[in-house]
DNA sequence: GCGAATCTTCACGGTTTCTTAACGGCTCCT
DNA sequence: AGGAGCCGTTAAGAAACCGTGAAGATTCGC
């Protein structure tokens, strides 16, 4: 059965999204503002969020970052309609679609089942390790020959995107647009200057990296 | 570099579009109507399609039908305000997402992006595999008898247009045009030059090529 | 408020990649 | 046979790119 978790501060709705989506065999889980949604979300498991951008407590993109750091849930967003650079910002944030207010609801069950049927099914949770390195992107945590290495939190960003990418090359403007943002896809000195951080902390020998590969002109790789 | 085509029977929003996406570096090719439309998707295979709903000789859910039969490239509908239960149908045609007329156009840049970037996962990239070669699209990695070759921007972008290509002719116009841009199609040096580098890299005896074929007078051929 | 951690910005030297030109071999045509 | 055009190969200078250290600016925790 799909799950379902709803994050909107207006009880009405969540009330009425919960009677609907209840008819229609999915299971759902509710919440008023973000952090109790954040709680849900990895407490339950869902197959899908639908996620309200008028919370009280957070930004919505915020919501989004949150999950998007270890998750890759199909987030649908609802949005008034005068929000139009903040549906923007949420779609920059890594949300996969959004419906206006006031929506019909056969509008957003379609999406929803869109959404549903395009998710991937559930990868692995990436846990890289061997006699070097062993990196555990649930748990946050990355020691090198045995020694617990602290990352800052852009590090840990651009390492993560590397790693769930482990073997590929990653274009420097995905990597820019997905750490820094939509905005900064030219800033090819912040790739530079943070790479080097990483290999510093992370690398047997900094100067002659074995796992974050450059490749001149492109990208980078994680071996 | 992300392909889009455009289907839309209103002239001045294929110009529109068509000026505001090559301004980001996207590549459009645009129809006018479903049929064109369709054999435009067979031709270039996008990474993503615009689509209006309002076509005149065929209904916009056809279209999708039709790319859905063989394809799971992201369709983005546009579509007037009022027509709800189209978009509902188009949806559950298999479409990924719509937008209503009039449009912001950052609203659809930003609805793009999410569909490009939502469509990787699902996206088989050609990959080639025999026994002397191994070529994977979607993580930039080529080896030859089993060592990695490194490749530069060019020649990727070079080998990578005949891989998409495989078994067709490929004019030098064309590869000119697609990986130096429109004012170097008579600098046939280039070719020359680059496929030499590729053969060297790539071919198990480079005097005698076995994939990367010369058709003379008139391009190149992979097979 | 204050100190520390983190992020942004800049400049320099070394390396890779791109551009350009020249030369010889080959095929086709006259 | 000779010439013209096309192709493959090589090499060198120019341009772009990368790694690095370090110095402000900003944020964060206390």
């Amino acid at each position: 059965m799909t799950k379902v978790v709803v994050i909107d501060d207006e009880a009405a709705i969540c009330r009425a999204l919960r009677i609907n989506l209840t008819a229609r065999d999915y299971q759902v889980a509710t919440a008023g503002d973000g952090a109790s949604g954040l709680a849900a979300i990895a407490r339950e498991r869902p197959d899908v969020v639908i996620l309200d951008l008028g919370l009280p407590d957070m930004d919505g993109t915020e919501v989004i970052k949150g999950v998007r750091g270890w998750s890759t849930t199909p987030i649908i967003v609802l949005s008034a309609r005068e929000q139009e650079q903040a549906k923007v910002a949420a779609l920059d944030a890594g949300a996969d679609d959004y419906v206006t207010k006031p929506f019909g609801m056969d509008e957003l069950l379609a999406r929803l089942r869109a959404a549903v049927r395009r998710a991937v099914p559930s990868d692995e949770q990436p846990v890289i390790s061997n006699d070097h390195l062993l990196i555990d992107v649930a748990a946050r945590r990355v020691s090198a020959s045995g020694n617990d290495v602290r990352l800052t939190p852009t590090e840990w960003q651009l390492l993560e995107i590397l790693v769930r990418n482990r073997g590929r090359l990653v274009t420097q403007r995905q990597l820019l647009h997905d750490v820094w943002g939509p905005n900064y896809t030219t800033e090819l000195n912040y790739l530079r200057v943070y790479m080097a951080q990483l290999r510093r902390k992370l690398e047997p020998d900094p100067a002659r990296p074995r796992y974050l590969l450059t490749e001149p002109g492109m990208g980078y790789r994680f071996t």
